[in-house]
DNA sequence: TCGTCCCGCCAGCGG
DNA sequence: CCGCTGGCGGGACGA
């Protein structure tokens, strides 16, 4: 024993592992506001992984999630473009319409506040793909990679918002969508694992919301969409975006602090178990995602305006130099009239990340 | 206790 | 063979 007991000997003790410092949600916050300019063109997967100080394999996560709704493209090896959120629109009318042609269907098409959980996904409400008997061109066998790939869940997960009646979604109900059937249980964990995942770097986007719902209390996700409309006043997903920063530009480095491993020794199970039966295939391929021409309007087209909060002035210590203060009384002082339960909602959201973030700028602003 | 999900092993694949 | 990707699931964290 004693080979890698916790070497982080007294050296550092304020510093102790916090696991939701390094959660995907908030690599992605950290991602984008590292990226989101528009000056940024492209982006080097060592560059940013260093940068935010995380292992490479998490920058996948992000950019392969990203990817999916047109934030990022890919470019090369080791390389990534930065679209924008101005993809964002596009890339959803897209999945949207895709989904329509796929004919999914979500056999029940009736009230709205429904939740899709697992009871009922798991008969009426799975997604079904009408023409997935010829795929034609590639009968590769490896097909079933694809169909697991992140870049694939995380479309279809935004097609079942795009398309299902459900006010809200469970992450088992997507699950249990996703996979057509539930004859393995391991599939399923598998499958929510990797939507809790994808769940945290919408969150952090504000494309979904995590909510409860009223009665069963089971913690579901809203769709919130990419408000289109940007019309002052209304609230956005694009507001939104950088309110809950954290102390990012002092020093974003999450290494070391690893999380305490019970006492390791290799133990990998080689579960090689290929059960994986009946893949009802959402997509059937065919959108050779991988490099659309995606016509890029201009050069940096983003024709929206960020709301009080322009990333510029988070990140690298606000050049524009409009004082902080005056939104934040501003923002204290606003009231919309919201009675929308949806949208109050999101704003208490907003207000309650904003206020953590100013706190989080005063406490950094002391110690300088 | 149990829902959430970090972490990193290692299989695939392209060069 | 090497380095880039990224599927996968064990098990740690935190409510």
């Amino acid at each position: 024993m004693s080979s890698l007991v916790s070497q982080e000997s007294e050296s550092n003790s304020r510093s102790l592992y916090c696991r939701k410092e390094k959660s995907l949600g908030l690599l992605c916050s950290n991602f984008l506001a590292l990226y989101n300019h528009d000056s940024v063109q492209t982006i080097g997967l060592d560059d940013a992984a260093s940068k935010l100080g995380v292992e490479r394999r998490r920058i996948y996560d992000v950019v392969n999630i990203l990817e999916s709704i047109g934030v990022v493209a890919r470019k090369g090896k080791n390389q990534y473009l930065w679209k924008g959120f101005g993809e964002i629109p596009k890339a959803l009318e897209k999945l949207k319409e895709e989904a329509l042609n796929q004919n999914l269907c979500f056999s029940d098409c009736s009230k709205s506040l429904r939740v899709l959980d697992e009871n009922e996904s798991a008969e009426s409400l799975y997604v079904k793909n009408e023409g997935q008997d010829n795929l034609s061109e590639s009968s590769k066998r490896s097909d079933t990679k694809r169909e697991k790939s992140l870049w694939l869940i995380t479309q279809n997960f935004v097609k079942l918002f795009l398309c299902s009646d459900a006010e809200l979604i469970t992450l088992d109900g997507a699950a249990f969508a996703l996979l057509g059937d539930v004859q393995n249980s391991t599939a399923v964990r598998t499958k929510v694992r990797r939507l809790y995942d994808i769940a945290n770097v919408f969150s952090s986007i504000n494309l979904i919301e995590k909510t409860h719902h009223p009665e069963s209390r089971k913690p579901a996700f809203r769709w919130l969409g990419w408000g289109a409309k940007l019309h002052n006043g209304s609230t956005t997903a694009l507001e939104l975006n950088e309110s809950k920063k954290r102390t990012f530009g002092t020093e974003i480095t999450n290494h070391g602090l690893k999380r305490t491993k019970t006492n390791s020794s290799v133990h990998r199970k080689l579960n090689q178990k290929e059960n994986m039966a009946m893949h009802i295939k959402l997509d059937s391929v065919e959108y050779e995602h991988k490099m659309e021409h995606h016509s890029k309007p201009s050069s940096q087209p983003q024709g929206f305006a960020f709301g009080p909060f322009t990333p510029a002035a988070i990140s690298s210590g606000n050049k524009n130099g409009r004082p902080i203060r005056d939104w934040e009384s501003h923002a204290s002082t606003y009231k919309p009239q919201y009675l929308n339960q949806a949208l109050s909602d999101l704003f208490a959201h907003y207000m309650e990340a904003w206020n953590s973030w100013c706190a989080e700028v005063a406490r950094t602003e002391e110690i300088h």
